[in-house]
DNA sequence: CGCTGGATGTCGCAG
DNA sequence: CTGCGACGTCCAGCG
């Protein structure tokens, strides 16, 4: 092989390794390499998917993209949609052998056991990363911002209410905030960052009759779902078990 | 630049492109013309992302994977997790652009307004792939295989058990499989595929009160959870509301 | 489009 | 580890 086919099979800059067209045995050895040094591979290439775990799939030859994360993550893409068709949860130990002309890429787990195989008839790319992120992602507009919101300024609930806890525990669960309201009676506040269905009521409901038993029988309690809308659907079930609404949103 | 450089730089192959360290404008050069061709796009290197949208985030500098797909979704995924940190969902306009030594990269929808953008300081890796996946996933182990294995032998949830209609519809939604029991008596089955919580309770629960009040209010009507196990409070608020469990796996 | 419920959901947190 | 609920959940199916 002259300079320019080594150079055109192999490009090497400082955090990054590629191949094109490996034959099997060399992709083999690529992705072990990379695994053992803990660097993010990914593989183009027609290939099959097999799965068996928690459920079991089998997935015939296509063209697809395999990542695979030195956290022992793996995800399968095809060209289609944001979810992998097939994936491995991060903690799996992954591992890749040559099997004639085909490069086999596995990834295993116990607890509960469950392996993935990606046979590859031909590799057409692969990459290995050597990746350093040291960020966080900061997201906001969630379910905490909305709490913040309320507990900065109650009266988005309504005027005189009160909150007392968050976080407090009932039988059913922990409600998101708990208070009176101007006349003394308990309040559960059930928050949500966006339009919410029937889940969400049926949620609210379990708190309030848990609390109704927890505390006296003959306790009003009220229960408010704060959102910022409903579906028809949820609109009925609140009023059915004598809930309310607030509507109101994460956002200021 | 001599060929052993150029090479180095472009590999080229039947369906992939790959540029290493390109700069950023031909790295927008490479990925503009990838996305008019209709390939799936992966670019790695340094980067911060914002978004805005139904929530709003920022990441600062760090090393990471962008995924472009024909279909207009975009992900990028840190060296962590299954998830990707951000991301945007198929139907998207993706768009790349050099802003000085900068690449950015943008994704773009309506209904919900949403926008992402990734800002490369440093492209270490781009590839291009003509992806071609005419195979679809074949699944089991899921709901409905519970389901058929229901209505093949529907002795597996009592003797005497008739199914009369699957997805029966009622004012609170379709009940999985609706039957009749031994003693003429009305059996709603609500199918989870694995252990479940106090949610699937309240479904079902929903299901029976909406029954109870089509039917008539006279009528009683058993609702049965169906899963392979359930947890302690779901267990008790199936108690509560005179509710039956089924332990059933989708596996045969 | 909006509503509903499933999912190999994943993820984070608490017990 | 299990339980529980949030999530920019995603996704298919249906009205």
């Amino acid at each position: 092989m002259n300079d320019a086919e080594e150079a055109a099979t192999i490009a090497t800059a400082e955090r990054v390794r590629a191949v094109t067209e490996p034959s099997a045995s060399d992709a083999a050895d690529f992705v072990t390499n990379a695994i053992s040094r803990g660097e993010l591979v990914t593989l183009f290439g027609r290939c099959t998917v097999d799965y068996e775990g928690r459920a079991a799939s089998e997935l015939g030859p296509g063209d697809r993209h395999v990542m695979l994360k030195p956290d022992g993550a793996a995800l399968v893409h095809t060209d289609e949609g944001q979810q992998p068709v097939n994936w491995q949860p991060p903690g799996c130990d992954h591992a890749a052998s040559a099997d004639g002309d085909a490069l086999i890429v596995e990834s295993h787990r116990s607890t509960p056991e469950e392996y993935l195989a990606v046979h590859f008839s031909a590799v057409a790319h692969a990459v290995a990363y050597d990746v350093s992120d040291p960020e966080s992602l900061e997201l906001s507009g969630t379910e905490a911002d909305l709490k913040e919101r309320i507990l900065e300024d109650p009266t988005l609930i309504e005027a005189g209410f009160r909150p007392l806890a968050t976080e407090r525990e009932t039988p059913a669960g922990a409600v998101d905030i708990y208070g009176k309201d101007d006349s003394g009676r308990t309040v559960v506040l059930e928050l949500k960052r966006r339009r919410v269905g029937p889940d969400a009521v049926g949620q609210l409901s379990r708190y309030v009759e848990a609390l109704q038993r927890d505390l006296h029988a003959d306790a009003e309690i009220r229960g408010v779902l704060v959102a910022p809308s409903v579906t028809e659907r949820a609109e009925a079930l609140l009023a059915e078990n004598g809930l309310e609404f607030v509507p109101l949103t994460p956002d200021a």
